[in-house]
DNA sequence: TTTATATCCTACTAAACCAATCGGAATTTG
DNA sequence: CAAATTCCGATTGGTTTAGTAGGATATAAA
């Protein structure tokens, strides 16, 4: 998610690396290259090899949902893995077919939240804090 | 979950054992014992020491909710830790605070689908296959 | 063509969490 | 007292997640 906010948010300077990322992110560049390849795998973002190269969307912010990020770098978002099976295969365990219709419940309602918020709606709600100086959780003093 | 609804399944005779939801549930006893000292301190059950004891639901199943249930053996539901602190303690990293909005979105959408859910709705959607022989994903051939 | 800047790739490590196990003490009924 | 049952603390094994390590490959610019 940091990476892809902070691509959006950089998204006009042409190939963004990783260390600038990371740096930005406070998280480590080592960190990042392992989970970035997978993003590019899936679609999300472009990487352009060699000096001066780094990554950019491959997509408008606003066509780029936070569900399509979590997913793809975190598998398909369920509370219990049976969410993710049909019916028959998961119920061993007596009560867990009634169980299961509140994990579906909760897994349909994850995904909604998730696949209504693109990256442009995040930068939007938060402003530009490096453009603007602010940010939505700054005290006031 | 799997103690509570079968608690509830039984609510009409006297107490019951772990030993006799382990049966049924398909669960080692030993588990449950481990789980139930959390519900019985969260006042969701009733604990009746000795022989011929054991647990009864300590309100009506209409009164108990999935997400009781849930917050007492699992602690806080949340996606990630920081939603569940003050803004202000949890944002080293630059462009956590955007992504924030989205984990509080998913938070309160989880909490909301878990606590509209009762012990008595889901036996009520799920029918009661012990006495009744019959269950929501039966096939029929 | 060399060099610096990047991505790319494959392991490995450390900590946390969850389901489950083990052994035994305390309580109550019959 | 004896059996049934709750109660309690410690431990294990598996999985997941964040993060580290080291080096190979590609490209732009000097």
């Amino acid at each position: 998610m940091h990476i892809m906010v902070d691509l959006a948010r950089h998204a006009d300077e042409g190939p963004i690396s990783l260390k600038s990322v990371a740096e930005r992110q406070k998280l480590s560049e080592h960190y990042l290259e392992q989970l970035v390849p997978e993003l590019r795998k899936a679609g999300l973002v472009k990487s352009i090899r060699g000096a001066q190269g780094g990554y950019v969307l491959a997509k408008k912010p606003e066509n780029i949902y936070i569900g399509d990020v979590i997913r793809v770098l975190e598998g398909p978002i369920a509370p219990v893995e049976c969410t993710n099976q049909s019916g028959e295969d998961c119920c061993e365990k007596t009560d867990f077919c009634v169980n299961r219709e509140v994990w579906v419940k909760v897994r349909d309602s994850i995904n909604d939240v998730v696949d209504s918020i693109s990256l442009a709606d995040l930068l939007k709600d938060a402003g530009n804090p490096e453009s603007e100086g602010m940010n939505l959780f700054e005290e006031v003093d």
